[in-house]
DNA sequence: CATAGTAGCCTACCATAAGTAGGCTACTCA
DNA sequence: TGAGTAGCCTACTTATGGTAGGCTACTATG
């Protein structure tokens, strides 16, 4: 029933393929369709027609359509947590740093993410079930405020200290989050100027938080 | 099949139940379905026993599962939006008012919405397709923001100031959303303190932001 | 009082889509 | 050259959102 162009995957005759690579095509495919239709609208028939293949074969590669889409978005995540880190390391201090890695974080949404935001997209009614996996992406953020403003403040905070900042930029994380959505719809706002902006407004209160570290152990 | 006791609303007797009665049963059988399995796992089935009724009576009230999630989320955020007025209405000073109107959010979650927070949550791999809703919610406080600012800089901004109002409050928002989920974890914060951490990081730079608003035009 | 109309409800069904049981085929390697 | 197995398939089962069509008892009207 599959046409041979169907199973076509790069390089390999159509059927039979080595694992690791069906494993990788049906990630690209999946990642496609969700970012489509996304999460309940896609139907793991029809990805498994894409691929041309059986269902079970994705089966036999992921437990459910959940851990399947779980996957798909943590890779990006990932890459975007790489991005933003790589980004922070061009600079040396610390509000330099801000900005660039959140000039990085609306880049990368800008042009990877663009089909993507059909998931977090807030008109659209579509399913979403990614509540971890954006969680994981906050926390990602999160704790990479948290080392760079200890290494700032040149001190490790305390247990309250600690807490409170891992509350804030937390916060932070998910004001950028938002920020993102809004930005969907004004995309002519350049990615430097939705950073300037962010950090116009939390930047001083972040200073005075970092002073507050320094100052109480 | 449906015994008298699952069928008993209060004040009829078991079998047929006025329309608005049998509405206003069914939303509040079904926040609590929601609340305690998420929207995927909570079937309409089980709603239907819950109410001792049948599930075509369900559809006749409303058009299809996400509507009514949406109905009760949107009852349940219509709530917090009137608290959250009602408590800045106390308070003339902005910040004073920033500061209650926090205060009354954090407070509502803590309250009334403790069963709730399942959906929102980020260790349960839950479904939550109330992107939509959340962003109304989101939406609400920043309206609320705007509004607020605006009185107090005296001035209405132009295009550009308000584009970035609007983006900033959103921000806000949510930062707010955000760090609901960290309480979530860390209930032993009271929520008088998160209200104050919150506003001691945004306050300074939300100044400059009414600042620059009483200055453009 | 009788009868039409209707509000509220039910049984029995359909359609879709996630997930599975079990078997076939062709390649590899002893 | 035959055993073992990787990769794949057909043909289901199950769960659940949603619907078709009909029954019953209350109400209003001639």
């Amino acid at each position: 029933m599959a046409s041979s162009a169907d199973t076509l995957v790069k390089g390999y005759r159509p059927g039979r393929v080595p694992r690791a690579v069906r494993s990788e095509q049906l990630l690209e495919l999946a990642d496609q369709l969700f970012a489509e239709r996304g999460f309940h609208a896609a139907s793991m028939d029809e990805l498994a027609r894409r691929a041309g293949v059986s269902k079970p074969v994705i089966y036999d590669h992921f437990d459910s359509k959940e851990q399947l889409f779980a996957t798909c978005v943590r890779r990006t995540g990932e890459i975007l947590a790489d991005r933003v880190a790589r980004a922070v390391r061009d600079e040396s201090d610390l509000r330099a740093r801000l900005r660039s890695g959140s000039i990085a974080y609306f880049r990368f949404l800008e042009h990877q993410l663009k089909a993507w935001i059909v998931l977090f997209d807030d008109e659209e009614m579509r399913d979403t079930r990614f509540a971890a996996e954006a969680s994981r992406i906050r926390h990602r953020q999160s704790d990479l405020m948290v080392r760079l403003m200890a290494e700032s403040s040149g001190t490790a905070p305390d247990h309250e200290g600690r807490a409170k900042l891992e509350a804030m930029t937390l916060a932070i994380a998910g004001a950028y989050e938002s920020l993102s959505l809004w930005w969907h719809k004004h995309p002519e706002v350049p990615a430097e100027e939705l950073a300037d902006w962010l950090l116009e407004l939390i930047w001083p209160g972040l200073e005075q938080l970092i002073a507050q570290l320094a100052a109480s152990p």
